[in-house]
RNA sequence: GGCGUCGUGGCCAAGUGGUAAGGCAAGGGUCUGCAAAACCCUCAUCACGGGUUCGAAUCCCGUCGACGCCUCCA
């Protein structure tokens, strides 16, 4: 049974789906003005791992995750460059899918867009204005009315009376009661906008998920997803829209990720402390960002260091090490031997099922896979033949998928596979006459051209790293 | 100040009432010409102080500390 962590209820619940064996996920994308940082990265890994491990459990999941393209921030940069707002945006759109797609995120099933929801955000602004949950301001704004949602705070758990108390909040001239949020914002000089019944402008921040939560999943959904940063107001303000328009309880399980760490603090755009994730790609490969991840816990903060990246790295060279084939000179196991391997695969199996199932544990996951990888390791030690690993490598390779660790070992082009394979033999000859020197030379060379040579029992084992 | 999450070995981290998973690092060993890889072995009483209980890292109260949110934010 599937448990989950509803940040709604602060508790850890049954997962039980509105539809049968349907997942309606709905999980807030970017803001696409810049490069996305690794700190997205781990949103969408976190989110993808349970996407995948909701498959891996016979549901169908439709998966949504919205771009925000229309944004004060996507103008400011813009105007700053000179360029169409509108063709930046679709340009970081396409950029953040590619780096999506190398840390092997799987695309969502949808993903809208605010530019091309406007005819339902507007119709969703107008059902608010007309059940009086929002009005319109002389100035051309719309506002939604937190005081006619009686139920306004319950996700955050925070009351009107004591945010108030934060005096932080700027009162807009404009609004009725101070943490009355934007549905609407007229267009300013030159801005981009769209017609609406309140003149020319452009939605607020909030209500675009709303709207397109609506338009892709319907009424109410499973899951909704998102980084704790946007607990409040941003997931805040969507329920409470949501529910008073449909008069419906809206998502089910409220889902979120921590924040990742870079020098103690979260890392974000405004801070400047981030890592792009094209650069993380160019010094590491993608395995190692979702080991990160899955040797935390999704909804703690997650230390990313040299420290905690190359661990990660470890981690992953380990676990492709129990990929790699049986020796050339195995004997066979014993039958004992292999009943236990064949024990191992189906506890680490089990095991991993229970962690996963225990709210996304995927730390305790990836511990099966330890142990299987060292049952693996073991068997292929004592003379296992590839036959006699197959399926245990099989489970191994089917729960690493879920996991979404690809475990690839780095190809070359080929063309150089022949020549490494005659400096091998080569060196194989050199060995023989113990010319130490010269073998170790040889290792040492292709080791920088990067190409690993691994002597063992029964010959040379190469590859490249 | 308010709301929330959390504090486990040198580091990352699982565990939610019965005497501490896993990984990295470290030390020892097997194998090896050496190296690497792999395998085996060693390595913590759970921030602090009270309380509940036959029994608590796990429940309650308090203290201290960290982080997030309260303003754009994955």
């Amino acid at each position: 049974m599937l448990k989950i962590y509803n940040t709604l209820t602060r508790k850890t619940e049954e997962f039980q789906t509105l539809e049968p064996n349907l997942v309606k996920m709905y999980v807030c994308g970017v803001t696409v003005y810049n490069d996305a940082h690794v700190g997205h990265a781990m949103s969408a890994l976190v989110f993808d791992i349970i996407r995948r491990y909701l498959e891996y459990r016979g549901y169908a999941v439709r998966h949504v995750m919205n771009y925000t393209d229309v944004d004060d921030k996507i103008i400011a940069r813009a105007n700053q460059l000179g360029e169409d707002p509108l063709k930046l945006s679709q340009r970081y759109i396409e950029d953040y899918a590619r780096d999506l797609k190398a840390l092997n995120v799987l695309p969502p099933t949808s993903t809208p867009q605010v530019s091309k929801t406007m005819p339902l955000i507007i119709q969703f602004i107008e059902g608010l204005i007309e059940k009086g949950h929002a009005y319109a301001a002389p100035n051309g704004d719309v506002y939604f009315s937190v005081t006619s949602d009686e139920d306004y705070g319950k996700l955050s758990g925070r009351k009107l009376e004591e945010m108030q108390a934060g005096a932080r909040i700027e009162v807009g001239e404009a609004k009725t009661h101070p943490m009355d949020f934007a549905l609407w914002k007229a267009a300013k000089e030159g801005e981009i906008s769209w017609d609406s019944p309140w003149g020319r402008g452009r939605p607020g921040w909030h209500i675009e998920c709303s709207a397109m939560n609506l338009a892709e999943l319907g009424e109410q959904i499973d899951i909704h997803g998102g980084g704790n940063d946007l607990v409040f107001p941003h997931h805040e303000n969507e329920i409470a829209q949501s529910e008073c328009y449909t008069g419906k309880p809206f998502a089910r399980y409220w889902v979120h990720n921590g924040m990742l760490q870079l020098g103690g603090e979260k890392m974000s755009k405004s801070m400047g402390n981030m890592v792009t994730i094209k650069q993380f790609l160019a010094k590491r490969e993608a395995d190692v960002m979702r080991m990160l991840v899955l040797n935390g816990t999704y909804r703690a903060p997650l230390t990313f260091n040299d420290e905690t990246l190359d661990a990660a790295q470890k981690n992953v060279e380990r676990l492709k090490s129990a990929l790699r084939p049986a020796f050339a000179s195995a004997g066979g196991l014993a039958p004992d031997s292999l009943s236990a391997l064949t024990a191992a695969a189906e506890t680490a199996k089990t095991n991993f099922i229970e962690a996963m199932d225990n709210d996304f544990n995927t730390a305790g996951a990836v511990a099966a896979l330890f142990e299987l990888s060292k049952s693996i390791n073991a068997a292929r030690d004592n003379g296992a033949t590839g036959e006699q690993l197959k399926s245990a490598q099989e489970t191994f390779r089917e729960l690493a998928g879920v996991l979404g660790l690809r475990l690839e070992e780095k190809k070359g082009s080929g063309d150089a596979d022949a020549f490494v394979n005659l400096l091998v033999e080569v060196r194989a000859e050199v060995r023989k006459q113990k010319l130490w020197a010269l073998s170790d030379y040889i290792r040492d060379k292709l080791k920088e051209l990067g190409v690993t040579i691994e002597d063992g029992k029964d010959g040379t084992q190469w590859r490249y790293s």
